[in-house]
DNA sequence: TCTGGGGTCCTTCTCCTG
DNA sequence: TCTGCAGGAGAAGGACCC
């Protein structure tokens, strides 16, 4: 704990839905629910707008529409979020060498180690400054909190939003936090709220009151001590730029239940390419292969197995994930599959071998390259919502359908009359796309074929700049 | 009503080894 | 050679976060 707030945390205000409110300006104002679209799709961010409806994040997509059902249900444009995002991070990095990024929307930084700020007054003006950049760069507005520490200043951001500024004075930190619900504190989540309501503790100053050793016997040792000084207000966790990737994983849920075992198989081949893809492209390799399959009743089981050594090798992962899922039970159906890598290591000697005889790059969603052939309907009970705009579908699903374009809700397109849109919805052969951008009033709306030779899937357009003719 | 995806960290149990 | 013990590694699951 240091004795002047210089711990800045930014949070991002409903960081996708802003984004994409940002460029669509017929949304702005209006419902906006940026989730996955399928049957068993959840809500990623909703628009202030929408949380007035009860919409929140992690909420079933299903429920969200009944709640809101006039709102505007869009795929999340990852690309378009990490470029903001890079803005944003830019903008961090000028006030300090110490920023550790926590998500794509949220950050820490450490502004007595940039020389920012040392008292309360810089602080706040190096934050105010701050928001200021950030709406300038970007059009978007975040909520800054600042204190000694970086759970007080995460807990101010979370009071500040949104698009305030909140400033934690060092010695009046416990007094704050007395009245406060147990869940402001982190890594206080669902169970452990219900455990300590049980136990007769809702606030933070009950919890200061129970004390260590209650804390510890009820939650154990590292969270019960953690508990405790978080209580007090008491947290001297240094902010950290570099955090090494512990591990990587892919995983799918399917629209419907997977039943068949050859299918089953299949799609843990594919899963397992994709990993190491992932792998690959971070630099590393791994030692320990693990397996998560969640079933028919949302009962989750991993499985995994640690070898000799390190392998970014396609075929190696793909044959462990594969004796791993020979001693799982999946009758009565599958509802996610899951591959990941951990205990990772930044080369192997295998590698050095595998480049030497020109190994394959495995195909990230493509056919395992070992033959593995395609179970028949492999289409049915895809993996939801996934695939880039005007494509057909993921690998994998039946190559008849490869004529027939998908037009994902809330996915950039070109005209080659019409110029720059999104689409607004699709169905029954047709897609309609509204044609707006960044900085242009509201768009008008237009359908077309789904196959229209006109119209094609196009990369997202920047959020502050001058519109295209 | 029905619960994503990508991570991290912690706890508990079992097995192996010295 | 056998037994008991401690510690480490691995496996599995749970909780949490964004």
């Amino acid at each position: 704990m240091r004795t002047a707030p210089t711990i800045l945390h930014l949070d991002m205000d409903a960081f996708y839905a802003s984004v994409e409110q940002a460029s669509k300006p017929s949304l702005r104002g209006k419902a906006v629910i940026v989730g996955g679209l399928g049957p068993r799709g959840v809500v990623a961010t909703a628009s202030y707008e929408a949380r007035r409806f009860g919409v929140h994040s992690a909420m079933p997509t299903a429920q969200a529409r009944r709640l809101c059902p006039n709102g505007a249900y869009l795929i999340p444009r990852f690309p378009l979020y990490r470029e903001v995002s890079e803005i944003v991070m830019a903008l961090l990095r000028e006030l300090s060498p110490l920023v550790e990024p926590l998500s794509l929307d949220e950050a820490f930084v450490d502004l007595e180690a940039g020389g920012t700020a040392f008292d309360s007054a810089s602080a706040r003006a190096a934050g105010e400054r701050l928001r200021a950049d950030i709406t300038a760069a970007t059009g978007l507005s975040g909520s800054v909190g600042l204190a000694g520490s970086k759970m007080l200043a995460k807990v101010a951001s979370e009071e500040a939003k949104p698009d305030g500024l909140l400033l934690i004075e060092p010695g009046t930190e416990r007094e704050l936090l007395a009245p406060m619900p147990v869940r402001t504190l982190p890594g206080v989540g669902p169970a452990t709220g219900e455990h300590l309501r049980r136990a007769g503790i809702t606030t933070v100053g009950e919890l200061a009151e129970a004390g260590e050793d209650e804390l510890v016997r009820m939650v154990g040792r590292a969270h019960g001590v953690g508990l405790y000084r978080m209580a007090l207000g008491l947290d001297d966790r240094p902010v950290v730029a570099e955090r090494d990737a512990k591990s990587v994983s892919v995983e799918d849920t399917f629209d419907v239940d997977l039943h068949d075992r050859v299918r089953i198989r299949y799609e843990v081949q594919r899963l397992a390419d994709r990993c190491v893809g992932r792998l690959r492209a971070s630099g590393h390799s791994g030692r320990t292969i693990v397996l998560k399959v969640r079933r028919y009743d949302f009962s989750t089981l991993t499985r995994s197995e640690t070898l000799r050594g390190p392998t970014d090798d396609p075929a190696v992962v793909r044959e462990a994930a594969a004796r791993l899922l020979e001693g799982v039970d999946t009758t009565g159906g599958v509802r996610l599959l899951g591959v990941g890598v951990s205990g990772l290591a930044d080369y192997t000697q295998e590698d050095l071998f595998a480049q030497a005889l020109g190994a394959v790059e495995p195909e990230p969603g493509g056919a395992p390259p070992d033959g593995t052939p395609e179970p028949e309907g492999a289409a049915e009970g895809a993996p939801g919502s996934s695939g880039a705009p005007g494509t057909p579908g993921a690998a994998g699903e039946d190559p008849q359908a490869a004529v027939v374009r998908h037009w994902p809700a809330g996915s950039d397109v070109r005209h080659a009359v019409y110029g720059p849109g999104w689409v607004q919805g699709s169905g029954v052969g047709r897609v309609t796309v509204r044609f707006e951008q960044p900085g242009s009033p509201p768009g008008r709306v237009r359908t077309f074929q789904m196959d229209d030779p006109e119209l094609e899937a196009s990369d997202p357009l920047p959020l502050v700049g001058r519109p295209e003719p």
